[in-house]
DNA sequence: CGCTCTATTGATAAACCTCAAATACAGTGG
DNA sequence: CCACTGTATTTGAGGTTTATCAATAGAGCG
């Protein structure tokens, strides 16, 4: 985790910081268009942040042109976004969506920059935490580029679990309240296709899914489907 | 430009850079296997290297499981790549092809952190640049998400002009030796539907190609292409 | 002028989206 | 606790886009 690694090595610095960021709490479904300046926090003076959160999940997503709701990404404790802003003077059309209560902490576009100036441990662990960014995008291009719709979701519900998992006795536990929709928005299909594969899986016990909750019953096999290199495991998908 | 305007407003720093990079040449066609730590321009010493391209043009691709290639990017004069080598300790399986002959300079990776950390405008600028290819990948996950092939044709042809077009006589001429697999490699298609909609406004007279040229007629038909929203323009794109 | 590699073109089929309709579910107010 | 309502999900049928396959044609090269 980036700035807790920081802030150990060298506490010292982090007063600094402290003293720049400025704490914030979203509600449940509280939306934030992070590409407008004046309302990126409601406030207006100083719009450009970014924010690192402290509990909680957000979703962050973008609206195509015709309306389909894509979404970039999920992010969690410890980890940051909007970076962007701190970076570019131009605002970009992203939302952020608060799926659970959520804190944050946010600092202010010049305040950050000079952070990053002063202390070049900052602008690295930043430019080491982009490059992260890069390769996921680049990695999610890949599999929409190559891969099919079955093995897309399979990537999706380990990427979850990965990042939102609990073990519990009988598998792996997504902890974020996701809809059918979320999970086709988040790897380009639809919700009739995801709905479908999502059942077929439940049937066959590789997961456990209702309305509001979803576990991974058999990782080993969603994995396995995941890696499939596109041949029909076992029967047809779409039958039965 | 990242090293130019650097070198324009504080020449002296350069004077550092310019004592620790490697200068080097690629003829066309030339490989250089990225992930492969022994083998980035064969110097087993120190293989971590970011690079800068000088004159000609490289081919970013990553191959994928079943053996299909994706172009992650084109890169020009001026433009970096491979800055993952100097943050990252993983190597990862990108492959560089010379599609020009084209000179480059490379910095170590120690070399160019320990820059970085010098001199924290360096470390801006790359976090700057990152951010940017962020966006662009975004951007095309974007386009792989929500459009149609005939719209991704459009705007690879668009993106190509911009960056290695060239005004001719007749339209946009661009500049770099591309096969039908090559544009059907950079959006997501195959060369057989690459082929068959280049060929279509070929006839409509909107571009101008043949096996080693390509020429931009009517830009802003393209660029409506682009933008339609997936409804056809004029006839069915796979008639006639 | 053969040989090889790339490009074209037609026919076919697969994957998946779209639409419509039915159903299940969660929350709410009585 | 139950009926009610709006939303989320499921499911089927049909259609579209685009990949795949196969075969041919063309370009460049020694």
């Amino acid at each position: 985790m980036f700035l807790s690694e920081f802030t150990e090595n060298q506490p010292a610095l982090f007063q600094g910081v402290e003293k720049q960021h400025h704490k914030k709490l979203f509600a449940t479904g509280q939306r934030i268009e992070l590409g407008v300046k004046e309302n990126l926090f409601q406030e207006g003076e100083c719009a450009q942040k970014c924010f690192l959160v402290l509990s909680g999940n957000l979703k962050l997503t973008k609206l195509s042109d015709q309306g389909k709701e894509i979404i970039i990404r999920y992010i969690g404790p410890s980890e940051m976004a909007a970076i962007i802003s701190v970076m570019k003077e131009k605002t970009y059309p992203v939302t952020a969506v608060a799926i659970k209560p959520t804190e944050i902490i946010a600092w202010k576009r010049d305040a950050f920059r000079h952070l990053m100036y002063q202390y070049p441990d900052i602008a690295l662990n930043m430019l080491d935490m982009v490059i992260d960014r890069i390769g996921d995008v680049q990695h999610r291009y890949f599999e929409l580029s190559c891969e099919m719709v079955e093995q897309r979701i399979a990537r999706t519900l380990i990427r979850l679990s990965q990042q939102a998992g609990k073990n519990v006795q009988d598998g792996i536990y997504i902890d974020m309240p996701l809809t059918r929709q979320d999970i086709a928005d988040f790897c380009g299909t639809t919700i009739y296709t995801a709905s479908r594969l999502l059942n077929m899986w439940q049937k066959r016990g590789l997961i456990q899914c209702s309305r509001k909750s979803l576990t991974i019953m058999d990782l080993l096999m969603v994995i396995k489907i995941a890696e499939s290199h596109g041949e029909q495991l076992e029967q047809n998908s779409y039958s039965a």
